[in-house]
Parts: C-alpha cells; structure tokens; sequence
DNA sequence: ATAATATATACGCGTAGACGAATATACTTC
DNA sequence: GAAGTATATTCGTCTACGCGTATATATTAT
C-alpha cells in the first residue's frame, strides 16, 4: 500500500493513536489487550484506533492464536518511518507517554497471565 | 511556547496545511498572497489555515508593510524540525505537493505586481 | 479623511470523526 | 458443540472542524 503524507498524518491526528505509536516505537510489537491496560482504555476504544491505523498502512497486524500483535509496518517508506523516528522523540519523558510506558513495564510478561478486559 | 507531539500532529492533520508546509520546508518565507496563487485557493481558506499553523506554534508571522510573510517556526524542537523535514522528503516529485512548487516558482518576484487577490 | 490593498475573523452550515455501549466475530479448550 | 477469551464492528449521538461568504482590521498612498 502506498502511503502518502497526507493520509498518514492524518492516522497521527488523535491523542489516543499517538500513545499507542509511542508505546509501539522502537520495534516494540505488542497485542491488543497489553495495550488496552497501558493506556487505561476500554477495549473497542484502543481497537477501533488500531484499525484506523492499521488501514492507512501505519501499522501491521499479526495473528497468534487468540492474540492479535501490532507493530510499526516494516514497509514504511523511509520519509515516514523518519518521522515516525522524531515523533517518538518528541514523546520522550512527556506525560502521558511516559506513563504508558511505565504502566507497560510493570505489567507481568505476555502470556503468564489472562486479559483481564 | 511549548508544543507536544499531540498538539503538533493535529496541526499537520489537514490535506491544505500539509500543502502550506510543503511550500515552507526548506527554510521559504512566503506572504499570504504568494500562498494563495500557489495553492489556488481563495484567501480566507489559507489565512485560516496559517491560523491554525500559527496558533499551534508550527509557523512564525511577520508583518513587512502590508504584507505578512509565513515561515517555519525557527524556535521548533529539533525533533519537530526533523518531522517536518521528514515530511517534506515524502512530498517530493508528489500531487499536488510538485505542482504547488511548480506555480511557485512560475510566479513574477514578489513585490513585482500587487496581489490578484 | 478617503481609497486601495493585504490579511484576518465571524457566521451559518454540513460533514467527518470520536465516543460509550452493545453486539458480532475468531479462535481455543473442554 | 458449548463455553470462554481476545478482538473487531455496529449503532446512535455528540462534537470538532472545514468550507463559502461576508465583513472586519491593518497598513499605505493620495
């Protein structure tokens, strides 16, 4: 899929994207439920922003079993994966970014436990 | 003033401001009306449009006379400065982003004529 | 002061999009 | 196949925002 800069910024408009972008920076590959409880949300809020994007070619989705993980598209075009780059800067050691973060860290490794959603 | 990744994102999140963008990257100054005959557009969409730009500390005003000339913001963070950089390699050779500079360039000097506007 | 030029703002309208709640789908296990 | 778990989608509602048109503001020139 060909991603133009008009429509991935247009992925990148909303409060709630930017989050999971920055929990997914850094070739961090994470499922849905993992990030429904970093960011505090209910469930159908966190997917329906993942499919936002995921269709406009932000982000890849993998099936394992029951879990669905979400990563950065390994085939952004180098001027995206850029900016995606700066955007996860910018979020370095800012609220609520680094929040999500931590809630992240502190969560038991994949697996060990069930989805509590 | 400060700007958070959220507040810059939703500032890009526009098909016209991407467009006025375009045009500034690569340290351009251009006045309202140069804007306006690029992106043939009528002159309140794009003074609404710098509006948003401005308010969200992305561009910089200054006024010479009666014109008021639009450049990026000089003070923005390195890691917007390298997003914006970023996008602006991904608007190259691209619709409607080449056109626009095509017009650009194919306008007289400024100050040469008055604005059409 | 008046006119002319460049830019900004106000207003009303229409649409896109974000939300919560409910429900549907997909997969696994028993 | 029935139950349980993870994720996606639908629906109705509400708000944010972009647009066109008209008008206001600021500056310069006569």
């Amino acid at each position: 899929m060909i991603i133009l800069p008009d429509r991935f910024l247009r992925a990148l408009a909303d409060p709630t994207r930017v989050r999971i972008l920055a929990l997914l920076s850094g070739d961090r590959e994470l499922c849905v439920c993992e990030l429904t409880e970093a960011l505090e949300m209910v469930q159908p809020k966190v997917s329906r922003h993942l499919g936002v994007l995921r269709e406009s070619g932000v982000l890849l989705d993998r099936r394992e079993g029951l879990w669905i993980y979400y990563r950065l598209h390994p085939d952004l075009p180098a001027w995206a994966a850029r900016a995606m780059d700066a955007i996860h800067d910018g979020c370095q050691g800012k609220r609520p970014y680094s929040e999500d973060r931590k809630r992240l860290a502190a969560m038991p490794p994949q697996g060990a436990v069930s989805c509590n959603v």
